[in-house]
DNA sequence: CGAATGATATACT
DNA sequence: GTATATCATTCGA
């Protein structure tokens, strides 16, 4: 299998993040590494798989008409940072904040393949073995890489979470498009076609295994 | 297929 | 302040 191109690790900069147009930003963000250092413990993982969320304009969104609260609050901060919250009282959802001050967009991160700490993984997942679950939906995703609610708000040009260019590139042939994921609440804004997915998985640098 | 599980938003007193 | 419905899901039967 053809290698990606070995690139040096490239911290996604803020101005990747503040574009006005979320589902560009959506798209962007398959094939690059969402990497985390929490506890000691370094995790990385691309991400295959992304929704768009289209602020005020979207009834999808928690911003939906520009409802600001204090769980909604990092949306409306200029793009670069975490949005993270507790679905069915169980589940951390993990997003990134995009657009510039006041437009409320966002990406939440539906599914990754491990890259690095495959072992810190497994651990907090209680999981013996990693498969196709192991990061496949954004509950499963963000408890692997131990992101948490309290981590709402992280500016990800930190070192805690951060997101990194590997040179990873997802074909256009690999790039699947449809509509989101358990929105049906949203009526028409449902049908949006604002769900990406790197339909094989990225080429993942030689130094993996 | 359906239960689990708790913070949050909203609508009340 | 208190009550209640809801939820960008997951796992096991």
């Amino acid at each position: 299998m053809r290698r990606a191109v070995r690139t040096p690790a490239k911290r996604l900069e803020p101005r990747f993040y503040r574009r006005n147009d979320v589902v560009a930003v959506a798209r962007d963000l398959l094939g690059k590494v969402l990497c985390t250092s929490l506890d000691g413990r370094m995790t990385q993982a691309i991400i295959t798989e992304t929704e768009a969320y289209a602020g005020v304009e979207d009834r999808a969104s928690h911003a939906y008409g520009g409802r600001r609260t204090q769980r909604t609050e990092p949306m409306y901060a200029p793009g670069g940072i975490a949005y993270v919250y507790l679905c069915y009282g169980i589940h951390h959802l993990f997003n990134v904040v995009t657009a510039g001050s006041d437009v409320p967009h966002a990406v939440l991160i539906r599914a990754a393949a491990p890259l690095a700490g495959v072992e810190h993984m497994l651990a907090r997942r209680s999981r013996s073995k990693a498969d196709k679950r192991l990061l496949a939906g954004p509950g499963s995703l963000s408890q692997a890489l131990g992101i948490r609610t309290e981590l709402s708000g992280t500016d990800l040009t930190g070192d805690v979470v951060w997101i990194e260019d590997h040179g990873i590139r997802v074909a256009a042939n690999d790039l699947v498009e449809g509509p989101r994921i358990g929105v049906d609440y949203a009526g028409d804004d449902a049908l949006r076609p604002y769900r990406f997915v790197a339909a094989t998985c990225p080429s993942v640098p030689a130094r993996a295994g």
